[in-house]
RNA sequence: GCGCUCGUAGCUCAGUCGGAUAGAGCGAUUGCCUCCUAAGCAGUAGGCCGCAGGUUCGAUUCCUGCCGGGCGCACCA
């Protein structure tokens, strides 16, 4: 925020002249209480001891000074311990609405990212069937993130991991066939594992209908055959299904194009030249446990087959060889026990420790009128992702994956998010910004006409402290992207645009803003709805939801 | 048993790089449309911030232990 920064550099200006050095810990933000100002200052009571004098009295030097530093500060005060309180002057933050008009759908944009080369991987579901809800939190969020992280100043690409190599694949291949021979009549065993789904059947009937003669295919053959059609098919079902809920990876990695070329072996090599590896009970194994991790790790089994984690580890290591310096892996939860090994895994190429970061997604519990929904693969029920998307719109959903610290599991109420109340947030967000395009419309109705960029002189009607609760909270928009980028938290956007939502529903009803008879006031209210309304729509294009102009 | 994580109002959850009197919505309850969208607003009630110690000027926030919930602990992926 302008004001901080404002403030940053007068006090450490004041500081210097002192002779002593800003401290670290030194903490400027808006204080809990707007009655104690627009920001404080805990600078006093760090150097307290180191000036020998007590907080309050160092406060008041401060207090003293500051007017004479910056003027735009209109009041400063010695408060409680030793804060220092600063209000900034109406005019000041008056500005903020010139700062919105000039960036536009730009504003909030910050450099804190510094350009670091960024790779957000998410869903990365196995290709085995059709994304259900828990992915869809994933989707929203690793989308989201990256917007969020892109606004920060990073610079993103996002990746879906395809693992198309394993064991996994192997049983999709065989549940088709198996399909496929039982349409054809043909005796079939079933195994333990295999793939019950619906959609198992009609991809079968479909390979079927289009060629006969498969059922008379050798066993490995036709497997291979099926294993193929149908991971493209629920690729491309998947595909489908993530842009109808405007989620769209740049790139789609293949685990099985990684084990071909050879990078698993070369990995393997980068970690036993470090001495990482050694070889027990005839497999290869990973030294993770002096690295962190619980235990060692096997890479390649007894019977020759890779781990998982093998290609895994090749594959981070790709990720680092094509540039990128930060690795962001979003995880369901219940892999968090994968992250010391992977965080040693990193080590062990000699990355540092905050190159890689992994979000966990915890559980979105379904939910119908408060019961919970059926999570089982009979036909019917709200299980998939798309499902879901159809059901509440992909509006509805992002916002309610979003609105929640992704750790912590998610009751999502399929009854709810149709409602249209402040049970559900999305609603609130997105009628604040229609009411805002309803009044800007009836204004031009009426043939009042607001320039695009306004000025001071227009500006200058806007004194009561609902007009600067709002403008304060608008110019706190790019510092709430930072935090949130930096923290990896997505929930923040919706938190701060259900309170900007709130505070203009609350200042919508209080202040008309169409006054017939004051027409700076007027000029002056429609200028600050319209830059709060920018606001709300980049907020909202963060989260990948809609701003509607009328609802 | 070990590890990770969570425990904040009746319910669902924010907040916490240590700061002043801990917030929001729902639910309960009382009001507000002759006036820009009532999908809204204003008010009231509701709290040992799981428990006990420690660190400090100051702890809901950091540390330790305990209690309770979730998840994980494969030569699975």
């Amino acid at each position: 925020m302008r004001a901080t920064d404002v403030l940053r550099s007068a006090l450490m200006g004041i500081v210097e002249e002192m002779g002593l050095n800003w401290p670290a810990k030194a903490v400027i933000e808006p204080p809990r209480d707007p009655k104690h100002g627009d920001l404080a200052a805990n600078i006093a009571m760090l150097l307290a001891r180191e000036a020998h004098k007590n907080p309050r009295e160092l406060a008041q030097v401060f207090v003293e000074k500051l007017p004479q530093r910056c003027a735009d500060i209109e009041k400063v005060e010695v408060a409680g311990p030793g804060f220092c309180n600063v209000t900034f002057s109406q005019h000041f933050w008056r500005s903020t609405v010139r700062e919105v008009e000039a960036a536009g759908p730009a504003y909030g944009q910050s450099s804190v990212g510094q350009g670091r080369k960024t790779l957000v991987e998410y869903v990365s579901a196995n290709p085995t069937g059709p994304l259900h809800v828990g992915h869809g939190r994933g989707a929203a969020v690793g989308d989201s993130l990256a917007r969020l992280l892109r606004k920060a100043g990073f610079d993103v690409e996002t990746e879906y991991y395809i693992n198309d190599a394993g064991r996994q694949m192997r049983i999709l291949g065989l549940s088709v066939w198996l399909r496929v021979k039982e349409l054809a009549g043909r005796p079939v065993e079933w195994p333990e594992d295999y793939y019950r789904g619906s959609y198992i059947i009609d991809i079968a009937r479909e390979m079927l209908a289009g060629d006969p003669s498969l059922p008379d295919m050798e066993d490995q053959a036709g497997q291979d055959r099926c294993y193929e059609r149908a991971m493209n098919e629920i690729l491309d079902g998947i595909k489908a299904d993530l842009a109808d809920f405007r989620v769209e990876h740049q790139h789609w990695f293949s685990e099985k194009t990684l084990v071909e070329s050879g990078a698993v072996k070369a990995a393997f090599d980068a970690l036993t030249e470090a001495g990482h590896t050694f070889d027990k009970d005839g497999a290869f194994w990973f030294a993770t446990q002096a690295l962190g991790d619980d235990k060692d790790r096997v890479l390649r089994k007894s019977d020759g087959s890779l781990t998982y984690f093998a290609s895994d580890i090749a594959y981070h290591h790709n990720k680092f060889t094509r540039g990128y310096d930060w690795l962001i892996d979003i995880w369901g939860a219940d892999h968090h026990g994968y992250v010391p090994r992977m965080r040693a895994a990193i080590a062990a190429m000699g990355k540092p420790r905050d190159s890689f970061d992994v979000v966990l997604i915890q559980l979105v519990n379904l939910l119908q009128g408060g019961k919970p929904v059926s999570m089982s693969t009979r036909a019917g029920t709200f299980e998939t992702l798309a499902d879901v998307v159809k059901e509440v719109g992909a509006d509805a959903a992002r916002f309610m994956f979003l609105s929640r610290k992704s750790d912590t599991s998610l009751d999502f109420d399929l009854e709810l998010a149709k409602q249209r109340s402040l049970d559900n947030p999305v609603y609130y967000v997105q009628y604040a910004h229609a009411r805002i395009c309803a009044v800007l419309r009836r204004a031009e109705e009426r043939g009042i006409s607001l320039p695009a960029a306004s000025t001071d002189g227009l500006l200058a009607a806007l004194d009561t402290p609902e007009d600067m609760a709002l403008l304060r909270k608008l110019a706190g928009f790019e510092d709430m992207v930072a935090t949130a980028a930096q923290a990896l938290a997505v929930h923040h956007v919706s938190h701060y645009l259900m309170e900007l939502a709130g505070m203009l529903h609350s200042y919508y009803a209080k202040h008309q803003v169409l006054l017939g008879d004051d027409t700076a006031r007027t000029l002056s209210r429609l200028a600050l709805l319209r830059a709060v309304g920018q606001v709300l729509r980049n907020g909202l294009d963060l989260l990948g939801v809609s701003a509607p102009e009328a609802m």
